[in-house]
DNA sequence: TTGACATGTCGGCACATTCCGATATAACAA
DNA sequence: TTGTTATATCGGAATGTGCCGACATGTCAA
């Protein structure tokens, strides 16, 4: 084990995958800055379209994708939805996210 | 300035858009695969089209699209070239893909 | 009840992406 | 030269995604 920054295994194929369909997900402006809003609080979806400037119906669409995979959780309160992060590892990912493109 | 995890400004639009652009052409197997080795090392195209167990001429066609956007430059040795990491916020979006993915 | 509001879902058009075969170019060997 | 190797590029078929209008559902207020 001379060098483990060389020869360190490579992600199988199979994972690679997953982590494609993820990142996939993620790649979208909309959904990056939802993503960012629900790591400093919760919010609706109301308020989630307007910061995207995007109709409603379009952020539930957003939601519902990154619901499905997994990143997010959802509380009905009333006639509103709360949503928030369920996976931990967007917060490094958007770590990285801003440390690239922040200003 | 009393909370500066809560009240941190978002990313702007046109910043994430961006970041969707290279998330997009990051969210790809065959891509991850690619760049998970330059960030190791020097290769050929035929060398990652081998481990991505692809034809050549496909491999070809993903390191022109990620030389297209910075991630990567190629040198021409003979009829050889060679490929590596262009861009250094690979490494840690990488670390991040490996952290979540790799087992 | 009626009406407005918040969210969710459906159908489809337009566009982008992936993949592949075919072909092109350029370097080297015989 | 001819043939082989390594890489690059083109065109098209199949598939996927984003976006939008229209509609459905459920909640609250008057």
């Amino acid at each position: 084990m001379a060098d483990k920054t060389r020869t360190r295994e490579l992600t199988p194929l199979p994972a690679l995958e997953q982590a494609a369909e993820c990142l996939k997900i993620l790649a979208h402006p909309h959904r990056l800055r939802i993503v960012q809003m629900l790591l400093r609080g919760r919010y609706t979806v109301g308020e989630l379209a307007g910061a995207c400037e995007i109709p409603s119906h379009m952020a539930s669409e957003h939601l519902r994708l990154m619901q499905r995979c997994g990143f997010l959780t959802s509380e009905k309160e009333g006639r509103k939805s709360f949503y928030e992060v369920a996976e931990p590892h967007l917060e490094n990912i958007m770590k990285c996210v801003e440390a690239r493109f922040d200003n």
